[in-house]
DNA sequence: CACTTGACCTGTCCGC
DNA sequence: TGCGGACAGGTCAAGT
């Protein structure tokens, strides 16, 4: 399931390998996956040269030179993977590598470029979509109005955190960091992993967790979304970067999937529950409910 | 208004 | 072996 490193780690990825090129078509194999009219995305991505790489919380922005930008959100299960000559028959990728079986059958939308380079998006679940987008309306797209601040940005500060708690103070401090409005770009995996790391049981109530425990869990996140885009982001089922190679972050994980396992600092067996409407992964002792939490059915 | 739950999808896994 | 159902989770719409 991508998330902000994921989706900075295929950034990195697309950065190097799709500058400067001219999109020669675009071919939509699932309708639902392309926001965007067949006209449009004729008249303003065909044709185009992607000139920049952006994103946006978990949203991948890819600018053209005609002052249109495609918005590609990969939600659960999307892919965006490159495919030339060299990849597809070069050395350096196994046999059983992605590259070679693409398309696939969760391939959604096929973009080529004129030198004959392939961009593939593939998306199992068809939750994720691309859109083709007037730059200068990227601001106004109702999702990316709502968003809250980039974690990974010098003005993402512990205070700015907590003032940012503050809009959900009456639901617990997982729902808290899920929503995109409070901060842009945690999800499941780094949600687990930050509370473990901030010693914060994830049932609590915002207004319950103290202002330390708040500073706490700002550099927890911060500190675990860098480790991760390090080791080239999570790869639970799904999620590979624009090489169709898988990132190595879960093998850092503390407590997500390893329910069963014993605790890294305590020893105590690492529990799954469910809080906010998600698998939850937890140290009960690692992790204490401080005071009165969020009831939970 | 604030918050929670269900729907959207499809592949996988589990129990019978 | 086959089948039904639960499950995975990012976001939005609907419900409480």
């Amino acid at each position: 399931m991508p998330e902000l490193p994921e989706v900075e780690t295929v950034r990195l990825g697309l950065n190097e390998l799709i500058l400067g090129k001219k999109i020669a078509s675009i071919e939509v194999l699932s309708e639902k996956s392309m926001r965007s009219a067949r006209s449009d995305v004729d008249a303003f991505a065909v044709g185009a040269v992607v000139k920049d790489i952006d994103r946006r919380g978990k949203l991948l922005i890819l600018h053209l030179d005609n002052n249109y930008s495609i918005l590609v959100h990969l939600r659960m299960t999307g892919q965006m993977v490159y495919v030339d000559q060299s990849t597809r028959f070069g050395a350096g990728h196994p046999n059983d590598s992605l590259i070679h079986s693409l398309p696939d059958s969760s391939t959604r939308i096929i973009c080529t470029f004129d030198d004959g380079a392939t961009l593939y998006f593939n998306d199992q679940r068809k939750f994720g979509y691309w859109m083709v987008v007037p730059t200068s309306q990227i601001s106004e797209d109702a999702f990316v109005a709502k968003l809250g601040p980039e974690p990974l940005l010098p003005e993402f500060t512990a205070s700015v955190f907590s003032e940012r708690l503050n809009r959900r103070k009456g639901t617990n401090i997982k729902a808290a960091i899920l929503d995109q409005t409070v901060l842009a770009g945690v999800g499941n995996i780094y949600a687990d992993e930050a509370l473990f790391s901030a010693k914060i049981h994830p049932s609590t109530l915002v207004a319950n967790v103290a202002e330390e425990q708040r500073e706490e869990l700002h550099e927890a996140i911060v500190d675990v979304m860098n480790l991760s885009i390090q080791h080239g982001g999570s790869s639970d089922k799904n999620y590979v970067n624009a090489e169709g190679k898988r990132g190595s972050y879960l093998t850092f994980a503390q407590v997500f999937r390893r329910e069963g396992q014993a605790c890294v600092v305590c020893g105590d067996t690492i529990q799954k529950i469910r809080v906010a409407g998600r698998g939850t992964h937890i140290c009960p002792t690692c992790q204490q409910l401080s005071i009165k939490r969020r009831t939970q059915k």
